[in-house]
DNA sequence: AACCGTCGCAACCGCCGAATT
DNA sequence: CAATTCGGCGGTTGCGACGGT
């Protein structure tokens, strides 16, 4: 077990970064929670870990969302929900902590959405067994996406596709409410304008339910 | 110039599932 | 097979920067 209190918190120093850098251009990622005993980095392995993927990681995308950025992560919210370690796989460059918060701060206020916990998902945990709608992975033809950009995406994406399909297919139900959420509406025309960058991940999964309920 | 409220982002927390022992 | 550890995720918080008065 680790020792909590021997973990500082707060904003990192260069210094902190240097090491890290230092040990992971060496040893690679992973083993995050060996890096505080080997470097003598007083931060948790989880501390660590958040640093690198956010902030010290080369592929990072610092700056502005640009519109063409903005715009996916809305039709992937729309697809999605608050999947954003999804959303992020699919918009090079960004990680799910700045596509979580621009969706917080941002785009929430452009697309005037009240903040609220997860709406979509509770209202599609219910809808899905009123509907039968059963977990997509658990079609026999069912495979997880073979190509994803995210490090672990193959993972998440197996995780539990059955709420996000099912979110997907059944967000209708779930937008009565909310302006935005239905002038996102995808329809069959709005996949196609999706880029085939994130399409491809996409097309292993059976989006034909889906269209069922357009 | 000083104060105050708001905003945006980095970082933390709690939980969960997978992997390892 | 059970217990423990690890890695990852989404939600939330804390704080510095900034703008308005």
């Amino acid at each position: 077990m680790e020792s909590k209190n021997e973990h500082r918190k707060g904003p990192w120093t260069v210094e902190e970064d240097r090491i890290l850098m230092d040990h992971i251009r060496v040893h690679g990622k992973g083993k995050w929670n060996r890096i505080a005993k080997t470097t003598g980095l007083k931060r948790c392995g989880k501390s660590c870990r958040l640093r690198w993927i956010n902030y010290l990681s080369p592929g990072v995308k610092r700056g502005d969302f640009s519109e063409e950025e903005e715009d996916l992560i809305i039709r992937l919210h729309n697809l999605l929900g608050n999947r954003w370690s999804l959303i992020a796989g699919r918009v090079p460059g960004r990680t799910d902590n700045q596509v979580k918060n621009h969706w917080n701060t941002h785009l929430c206020k452009k697309l005037g959405i009240k903040k609220g916990k997860t709406r979509i998902g509770s209202s599609l945990q219910s809808l899905s067994k009123k509907n039968n709608l059963t977990s997509v992975s658990s079609e026999p033809n069912f495979e997880p996406p073979s190509n994803c950009s995210g490090e672990t995406e193959a993972k998440t994406a197996t995780k539990d596709d059955s709420q996000s399909m099912c979110r997907f297919a059944s967000t209708q139900e779930a937008t009565t409410e909310d302006n935005y959420e239905s002038s996102f509406w995808l329809s069959k025309d709005d996949l196609n304008l999706l880029t085939p960058f994130l399409m491809e991940p996409l097309n292993s999964y059976s989006l034909d339910f889906a269209w069922g309920c357009l």
